[in-house]
Order: structure tokens, then C-alpha cells, then sequence
DNA sequence: CTGTTAGCGCTTTCAC
DNA sequence: GTGAAAGCGCTAACAG
């Protein structure tokens, strides 16, 4: 069933069908009308392929994420990426997903079959690597933790800053009369939360410290060896922030071995709200990424480029605090 | 640049220069050599569209997870989608991506964009449930952690059986000294390891008692709770083996608030080998899901299928058994 | 081994 | 508002 034999069923032009099924102007409303209801009851659909080849437009984006593979890109990915699928299938898009780890560029071939590519790429991408993945051809909308980029470019920008949710966390904190407040996170160059600490912590009127930060790896042993250097600390800390909730994983360890409750004894915060984090025992107080939100506002940026917007865009995506059992009143005098 | 003006370029036909493009037989190996020299050289790609439109091959196929968004089912989808996107493209396709919750049906528009599916669904998906989801109009391979299908069909079936490496699991505590382990699960229907579990302690030549499993829910705080009932049971069990990773992690922090030191006064196993695994503390000793080849083989079969083979099969996928920190020499008289 | 040609199924001018 | 017809770029059948 193609449009030529719907239309000779209906004894118009082809032409006509194609226009009422589009929904182009100019058809008259009882046209249309005979066409959609014939085309249902015939089951036909219109061969995407045809309409591709002569439209040159896909409806086809890809997800890309060089990156995959490490664990904290994992967790966003899995989350991201069904935010975008679905904001993409609200506009008629389809959703292409290439995660081979280290794959860092794209040939015309694989950019001729998409309208646009979602880049999630690590802070520390260049300009050359994002690119190098859109070489120039297509619309594109970058994700990143970073702060917006340092340079102008082709591409729409969604970043996250969780800064203001950090800040939020802290001043939870400092209002349940916590006055020593650690932090315990990986020391990666660019981890922006880390350079600010110790500024947001003044800013809410405590003192800092640097023997107040532990800067570890990325697993839960790290948490664990993080906080328990804290929480051996002569003055120790009453409250913990993570750069990551599987840091915060490790610190809520420590503190039962060192036989501290949490969060009477000890309060916790996590970063990023990954599932695991409120499974944990207490449910972790964490800053939380709203990845669902992160994926609608990416595919929309990039979608309404696809679709004519003239420029690219720079938004950025605010985290916000989520507040369970491991934070709580501070009981130390 | 089309295929044209590639022709005219050389002075030969459009048909030679699409089968040499297309490495068909009877091309002179050197006009061959001279059509994808020139091609590199003006950077001609053929036409993906117009290719698809004549061919009515898409070199496209779609992963669906419509179980997507449980706990369990995101750790796996994200590992088993990475290697088939991997195997799919070392074969000449793209993946789509089709995560929307709860979506159970395709529509005939759906399915002629692909050459076939992939389906990881839960074990209790039943055979009209994934019929709704090929139309019975595309090769599909169903992955799913139940016993192969009860009824025959239309597509392939890539099974995981864990109990091999359960089996392998209680032998290496039995070989250890343990003599009586517990078993810590959700209290799923579906759930085979459960349902084998006393048989597969008896055949280890331990008795087994119903007090030894404790029937928890899938959270952290479930593993702890149902961990803390078997251990503080008169006669308690030296070693643990967890249905999840995520239970076994709630296990270690009972023990851990116990006073018992892992894998000193107790073993702990887990099943499934989430990335969290190697990164507790102690590491996981789990029963392991080859993802990475769980997710070619099901891919394999599915192109096979679409290239050609005439019958759907019909595999199994064996677990393997991690041995990490969590486990040791029984040390209880 | 190569050239010619008829489509694949659709959209889109251009007339009317 | 509708019809006729020219492609979109490619493959494949048929001749040679």
C-alpha cells in the first residue's frame, strides 16, 4: 500500500493525499478528511525512506556520549537518555544512541542519516573534540557539568551548575547548628564544587579550614578513608558533604565504624542523587541533578535549531537539594 | 556530490560505480580501485536514504526496554545497550533507542523504519506481550532473565541462567567451611534462584531450614533488615548469599553494625555484579551477568536472522562467579 | 565486465 | 483547491 494506490482508491492525485496527510494549506477540510479516513482504514503509512530521500530531513537525532563507560557517566546516561528519547518522540523524532567509549569523531556517513546530535561530553572537552563530533554539519546541543564554554561556538549549551544547591545544602546544614562542615570528594582538576567549597562555607558565616577537605578517588573505599580522616580530626566535623553520592556511600560507612549515628551523631550530604542514593540506610540528603529535566531542555534546544531556530543556544540547568534521613540536628556541643 | 557526478567524473556508468561502491561481483578490479579512490577523494557517501528507499533495508534496529525505569532493569540496560549498539555497528547498523516505560505496542510506522528488534523484558512478559511489540512484521531477539519461552515462536530468545554460577558460589563456601549459609532475596514470584536455592544447598551436602532465607524487598535498607533477622538467629549462618548486589550491600552494613568483621565472621555474595559491587567495601564476591556478551550474542542472532537465517533460536547465557573480598575461610566453629 | 533504464514512494513546483 | 509531472539518489534487472 503506497500513496499511489491510496489515491487512486480515492480517485485523486497523489499529490492531493500528500498534501492532506501533511498537513499542508490549501486542501479543503472534506479532502483532508476522505484522506485520513481512508488511509486509516487501509492502514497505510507513508514510506519514511521516500519522504526522507526527498525531503532530505530524517527526524532522527543521536545520543552520543564519548565518555561512557566511566561510572558516573553511566548513571547519568541511563537517565538522560530516556528524557531525551521521550522529548524527542513528543516531536517526532527518533532517538539514535551511540556510547562507544573514546569514539571521538563522527564521519559524513553517520552525519548524513541525523537532523542533530546531543553531545554528552565530559568538562573538559574542547572545542576541536566537540567538533570533531558534529563536524560542522549538523545542529547540535552539548551537555556538560561544566560552567558554560570559554568560547563561542555552533553549538546550543546545557550545563549544570550545582552551586547554588551546594550553597543550599550548606545553609541547611549551618541552620541545624552545624559549625564544622567537611568535604569529601574526588580530586579531579576541574571539579568545580571542590574550588568553591571553601568560599561557600564563609559566605554562610563558618570558618574554613583546608585540613576540612579530604580530596579521594571515586569509590566507596575512598569515601570511607576520606570521612574517617575527618571524623579523626581532633575538632572533628559534625556534618559531611560528597562530591558524590557513592563518596557519601563511603562516609556513612565510616561513621558506623566509628561508631557514629547518622544523622545524630554525624550529617551527610551526597551530590548527584543517583537511585542507590535513596535506597542507602539513612536515605542520603543529596544534590540532586534533575537529569529529567537536563535531556527535555537539551532535545528542545536542539530540535527547535533543527527547525529553524537561527542560533545556538547557552542555558544553564540549576541543581536542587533533596533532603532525607542523613542530615539532621547537630548534637555536639 | 551523488553518485552522478561521481560517474561522470570517471567516465563510467552509475550501475559500475554502485557495484563497485557495493563490492558486488563482476567488477574489474581495477575499476574498483579507481571508483573508491575518486569517492575518497570527493568525499562521496552514498545516499543512505535513497539506498533504503530501493533496497527497503534499513540497517537500523531498535533496542526496546518497556520495563525501563526499575531499579534492576537500568543497571542492565545500560551495560547490555553499550555492547549491542557495539556488535550492531561492527555490522554495518545503528540502534534506536526506545526506552519509554510501559510503552507495549509498536506501531506499523514503527516498525518499517528497522530491520529488527531487540527486547529486553522482564520474565513474566508473556508471548502476546512481545507479539504487540513486533507486529510480527520484523526479526526480533528477546533478552530476559526467565527459563527459555514456554511456547514456540517468531522470535530468538537470549536467556540468562544464573543458577550454574549459584551452584559454583555455595561450593566455594562449602569448600571454605561454611555449613550453613542464608539466603537474602526479594520476595519476587518470578524468582529462580530463590525457588533453587534449598535443593542447590542440599546437593552441596548442607541442610538447609527454611529460616535461613529471609524474604526482604530490592532496597539497601531490605538487605540490611533481612540480613540482621538471619544473623541474629540462635544457630547464625557464616555466609550470605543476596539475590541483588544492592541486598548483598544492606548485608555488609548488618554485619557491619553487628560488630562482625567480612569476610572474618561472615561471607558475603552477591548476584548480578553491578559496577557498585567492586567498589563496596569490602568488594563483592557476586555471581556475575556477562552483559557485554549477553548483549552480542542477542545481537548476533538478530542479524543473523535479518541476513538470512530461517529459523529464530533459541540461547542461554551462563553467569560466572566473581570472587572479590567479601568471602573467606570460615572462621565459626 | 559494463551501460542503460526502470523504478523505489514520496514531495513539490507549476499549471489550471 | 487539485492534477500532472519532474525529480530526490540509488539499485538491480536486462542487454550487450
Amino acid at each position: 500500500m503506497n500513496i499511489v494506490e491510496l489515491a487512486k482508491e480515492l480517485n485523486i492525485s497523489t499529490g492531493t493525499v500528500s498534501r492532506a496527510l501533511n498537513d499542508r494549506a490549501e486542501v479543503s477540510p472534506d479532502t483532508r478528511r476522505r484522506v485520513l479516513e481512508k488511509a486509516r482504514e487501509l492502514g497505510f503509512t507513508p514510506n519514511p525512506n521516500a519522504r526522507r530521500l526527498v525531503t532530505g530531513r530524517n527526524h532522527l537525532i543521536r545520543l552520543e556520549c564519548p565518555d561512557s563507560g566511566s561510572l558516573l557517566a553511566d548513571y547519568f546516561l541511563i537517565q538522560t537518555a530516556r528524557s531525551v528519547e521521550e522529548a524527542a518522540a513528543n516531536r517526532g523524532y527518533e532517538l539514535l544512541l551511540r556510547l562507544r567509549a573514546g569514539r571521538r569523531n563522527s564521519t559524513k556517513a553517520d552525519l548524513d542519516v541525523v537532523d542533530g546530535l546531543v553531545l554528552i561530553v565530559s568538562p573538559t572537552a574542547t572545542a576541536q573534540e566537540i567538533e570533531s563530533l558534529t563536524g560542522n554539519r549538523v545542529p547540535a546541543t552539548v551537555i556538560c557539568g561544566a560552567e558554560p564554554p570559554p568560547y563561542e561556538g555552533a553549538v546550543s549549551y546545557v550545563c549544570v551548575d550545582t552551586l547554588p544547591a551546594v550553597r543550599e545544602a550548606i545553609e541547611l546544614l549551618v541552620g541545624q547548628g552545624h559549625r564544622r562542615i567537611g568535604y569529601v570528594g574526588s580530586g579531579l582538576p576541574d571539579c568545580r564544587v571542590r574550588g568553591a567549597f571553601p568560599r561557600l562555607i564563609r559566605e554562610a558565616g563558618l570558618e574554613w579550614e583546608e585540613e576540612l577537605a579530604a580530596d579521594t578517588g571515586v569509590a566507596i573505599a575512598d569515601g570511607h578513608r576520606g570521612a574517617r580522616r575527618l571524623l579523626n580530626l581532633p575538632d572533628r566535623p559534625t556534618a559531611l558533604l560528597a562530591r558524590t553520592d557513592v563518596l557519601a556511600l563511603g562516609a556513612l560507612q565510616a561513621a558506623r565504624d566509628l561508631g557514629l549515628s547518622v544523622p545524630g551523631d554525624l550529617s551527610v550530604v551526597g551530590h548527584d542523587d543517583i537511585e542507590m542514593a535513596a535506597l542507602a540506610a539513612p536515605a542520603l540528603t543529596t544534590v540532586a541533578i534533575d537529569m529529567e529535566r537536563l535531556g527535555s531542555v537539551a532535545t528542545a534546544a536542539l530540535l527547535d535549531r533543527i527547525e529553524g531556530a537561527d542560533s545556538p543556544v547557552v542555558q544553564t540547568i540549576h541543581a536542587h537539594l533533596v533532603v532525607r534521613q542523613s542530615t539532621g540536628p547537630c548534637r555536639v556541643a
